[in-house]
DNA sequence: GCGACAG
DNA sequence: ATCTTGTCGC
C-alpha cells in the first residue's frame, strides 16, 4: 500500500512544528545525481490574497526536453498558520498538498519557491515537501534565510557556494545576467551540484526557472 | 539583550 | 507575501 500524504495531524503551534521538523529532518537525503532534467518537472508556488486570509497554491508540470506546461492546478483555502521565518512550510504546504492530490501527471522532480536545506534546521519547505511526497525536490529562493556567500560574477551561470560553518548548504546562483542571483539548495534526493545544474537547465531567459516562474504566475491570477 | 529573518 | 504606475534600460 502506498504511503499517503497527511495534511491532517498538522501542528497548531511552533513548539509542535519544531518537533515535526526535528523528527522529519532525519529522513532528508541530499544525494541523488541528475544528468539533465527528468521528463516531468513540477514547479510549486504559493500566493496570498485578502490580506493573507486566503492561501493560493499553484503547481505547474512541464515536460522536457520540450519544456512546455502540460498540466496546472490551483487551489485556495483559508490561511491557518502565520508566517514566521524558519516555519514557512507549515503555512504553505497544507494548500500545496491538496493541490498535489488533484494532479494527474507524476512529476519526477519538484522545484519549490523557498529554501531546501539552506535552513536553520536543514528543513526548509522544499525538504519538507520532498519527504512528504517522497520525491526529489530543489529549493529556489529569491532571498537569503541563512548562510554566507560571496557575490557571483555578473553573467548567467556564475555561482558561489552558500555555506554555514565551512559546510556548503547550497548556492548563490546567477540565473540571468545582471540580475540579482537566486539561493538554490537541495530539498530532498538531489545532491548539491545537481541542484545548481537543474535550476540552470530549467531556466528560460528569466530569473526564475520556468516551472517555478509559471507556478508563480498562476498563483497570482488568484483563482 | 541585539540583530537577522524564505514567503 | 502584499499594498501599487509609470518608467528607465538592455
Amino acid at each position: 500500500m502506498e504511503k499517503q500524504v497527511f495534511t491532517e495531524n498538522w501542528p497548531s503551534n511552533f513548539s509542535e512544528a519544531k518537533v515535526v521538523q526535528a523528527s522529519m529532518q532525519g529522513q532528508v537525503c541530499v544525494t541523488g545525481r541528475f544528468d539533465g532534467l527528468p521528463e516531468y518537472v513540477a514547479g510549486v508556488d504559493v500566493a496570498f490574497r485578502d490580506g493573507g486570509a486566503i492561501t493560493v497554491a499553484a503547481i505547474c508540470v512541464l515536460v522536457y526536453p520540450a519544456g512546455h506546461c502540460v498540466e496546472q492546478v490551483c487551489y485556495s483555502e483559508p490561511t491557518r498558520f502565520p508566517y514566521v521565518p524558519g516555519y514557512l512550510s507549515f503555512r504553505e504546504l497544507p494548500a500545496v498538498l491538496v493541490a498535489w492530490k488533484q494532479l494527474r501527471a507524476k512529476p519526477q522532480l519538484v522545484m519549490c519557491d523557498g529554501q531546501g536545506i539552506a535552513h536553520p534546521r536543514r528543513f526548509g519547505i522544499a525538504s519538507h515537501l520532498g519527504v512528504l511526497l517522497n520525491l526529489p525536490t530543489i529549493g529556489v529562493a529569491k532571498s537569503r534565510l541563512i548562510g554566507d556567500a560571496t557575490e557571483p560574477g555578473k553573467n548567467r551561470g556564475e555561482c558561489n557556494p552558500l555555506t554555514v560553518n565551512e559546510e556548503q548548504i547550497g548556492w548563490l546562483l546567477r540565473t540571468r545576467t545582471n540580475v540579482k542571483p537566486l539561493y538554490v539548495s537541495p530539498g530532498h534526493m538531489v545532491d548539491i551540484p545537481s541542484s545548481r545544474d537543474l535550476v540552470l537547465a530549467a531556466g528560460n531567459g528569466y530569473r526564475l526557472p520556468e516551472p517555478t516562474r509559471l507556478a508563480d504566475k498562476l498563483s497570482k491570477t488568484r483563482t
